[in-house]
RNA sequence: GGGUCGCUAGCUCAGCGGUAGAGCAUUCGGCUUUUAACCGAUUGGUCCCGGGUUCGAAUCCCGGGCGACCCA
């Protein structure tokens, strides 16, 4: 491309009146990027020779000496994130998915390694900005000041970025507009990447463990007529050719129990549910689980078996089991306590459950004891639950095994088989939230079957988190399942947990956010 | 659902009844060792939206939107 020809856009660029708005700054980028294409680059390239990342150089040349270079030809591409001039120089900083290098840029070196554009360094000023991806090909060198650098011989835009980045130095710290525009968030906030590099990490190593331990993976529906197997609203949406409502799904159990009825002996789920609730801190409406279900296994094996999934994933991860979560010291070393709901809210409220005969008793001694709301509570089983709920779950800091649930909160649990009244269940709780369940699984049918009726009388009077009776289900137990040990994890609480995630949306790349008002 | 706080330039923020500001970014110029580069110049606004009070509102009042935190 002519001298002249370049000079006659850029004077054309300059003419205008300075420019900052978004819009213009738009324009002006839209301009270069037409320059580009004068002078014979497609600001909109189609591929790039890669040898190299950033923290690949940064490993391998980490003892090259300052101001000592290395002839080993190198390529890289990424993000410009910083560009500083300094006459016939320039030090950009560029960024890729592993870190950032900086990029030595030469006049004489530059202009030399690109003889088809004479202007190579001008256009380098005049046409890239902050955001553009660039690819670079070049040596290794350290610099005076000790940055290990790309001493580069030639260039090429490879996206022209039409669009600022946020401020380099203050970032951008608007929560919403981080969740809006999660790419800008990425872009800028590097911990933002490592927490879904790491989420990434963790999930894979529940696979692999549960691969290595002979489970399965089978996927179940997410479209089903009759939501089931937890307490919840869920969403409804609509068939077209069928002619019917169908629900997103609540949970995998009933699904994957119908595989251990089958004849699996190990199989899982790890995959995404939707519940039709607030949103939270700690609540997205669709969140992931991984549910797990062993034949022949009960409760107290589920108990090894999260030990196991949490702690591998927390070595392979962070090489660790004492952890940091908000501030708080998390030690994951097993065993975790194990203590019953009963002993737990007798030993926060000094009200002991087993010496009540009737609900008035219950309820009189722990309104003595502080609690509130306790009206709407008809059953003793119910009420414990409700004092453990309230003076218990925030204490558990430390991982804790919470056994031996109420019968009334658990349909879908085998009784104790000692305890009248209770079910073979636990939670699991991390910093004072649930972070899995599980269960000896109920595996009588008619048992079940009572249940299941006795939820469904609550759906019709209106209880919105209750669901029908999933016969198809009741059927499947029929056929006999065998003993069956379940364990549910949720897996966003999981990655906050070994993230240290305040919010859940810090731990789910795109969470639900309401529409801006566009009026 | 309730309370508190926030929303001003592309980004981060100041201004709190009297002509809308700063830093960074942009644009132009200078500089061959910078790294929040520096120096000089320059530009940029639906002050979240809608009402109201007032001679005058980014500022005070009411309603709405979105968000954060706390509570239920």
């Amino acid at each position: 491309m002519p001298r002249d020809s370049h000079s006659e856009t850029t004077r054309q660029g300059s003419q205008s009146e300075p420019q900052s708005t978004l819009e213009e700054i738009r324009a002006t980028r839209l301009e270069k990027a037409e320059q580009l294409k004068q002078i014979g680059q497609n600001p909109y390239a189609y591929r790039w020779d890669i040898t190299h990342h950033a923290a690949d150089l940064q490993a391998k040349f980490a003892d090259l000496p300052n101001e000592a270079e290395d002839p080993t030809e190198v390529a890289i591409a990424g993000r410009i994130r910083t560009r500083r001039f300094s006459g016939k120089l320039a030090f950009f900083d560029l960024q890729d998915e592993t870190g950032k290098i900086q990029l030595f840029l030469d006049k004489k070196r530059i202009e030399e390694g690109m003889a088809t554009d004479p202007d190579a360094f001008s256009h380098l000023a005049k046409l890239t900005d902050v955001g553009d991806i660039l690819g670079v090909r070049g040596t290794l060198k350290r610099t005076k000041k000790g940055e290990l650098s790309v001493n580069v011989s030639e260039y090429a835009v490879l996206t022209k970025s039409l669009l600022p980045l946020p401020d380099k130095w203050h970032g951008l710290t608007d929560i919403a507009k981080r969740y809006r525009q999660r790419y800008v968030d990425l872009i800028v906030n590097p911990e933002v990447r490592e927490t879904f590099r790491r989420r990434a990490l963790i999930t894979a190593s529940i696979r692999r463990y549960l691969d290595q331990q002979g489970f399965i993976e089978i996927e179940t529906p997410v479209l089903q007529s009759e939501a089931g197997g937890a307490e919840a609203r869920p969403f409804i949406t609509y068939h077209n050719t069928l002619e019917m409502n169908l629900y997103l799904r609540i949970a995998t159990e009933l699904h994957l129990k119908r595989l251990i009825v089958g004849g699996f002996e190990k199989v899982f789920e790890l995959g995404r549910i939707f519940r039709n609730e607030g949103i939270s801190t700690r609540h997205n409406p669709e969140f992931t689980t991984i549910e797990v279900y062993q034949a022949y296994a009960d409760y107290h094996d589920m108990m090894q078996l999260t030990e196991a999934i949490v702690t591998t994933a927390a070595e392979d991860v962070l090489g660790t089991l004492k952890i940091t979560y908000q501030d708080q010291p998390i030690d994951l070393t097993p065993p975790w306590r194990r203590v019953t709901m009963h002993d737990l809210v007798k030993e926060k409220t000094g009200v002991d459950f087993a010496e009540f005969q009737t609900l008035e008793e219950a309820k009189t001694a722990t309104t003595r004891a502080g609690m509130r709301d306790i009206d709407e509570c008809e059953s003793i089983g119910k009420l414990l639950n409700e004092a453990f709920e309230q003076k218990v779950e925030e204490t558990l800091i430390q991982p804790t095994f919470v056994l031996d649930y109420p019968v009334e909160i658990s349909p879908l649990a085998k009784p104790h088989r000692s305890k009248p009244g209770l079910v073979e269940r636990f939670e699991l709780f991390v910093v004072g939230r649930e972070t899995a369940n599980s269960f000896s699984e109920l595996t009588d049918p008619i048992e079940q079957r009572q249940r299941l009726e006795a939820q469904a009388d609550r759906k019709a009077a209106g209880d919105l988190e209750a669901h029908g009776v999933d016969e198809d289900f009741l059927t499947a137990l029929e056929y006999g399942m065998p003993p069956t040990g379940g364990l549910g994890i949720g897996i966003d609480r999981l990655i906050m947990l070994l993230t240290d995630c305040a919010s859940i949306r810090d731990a789910i790349a795109f969470p639900l956010l309401k529409p801006e008002d566009k009026d």
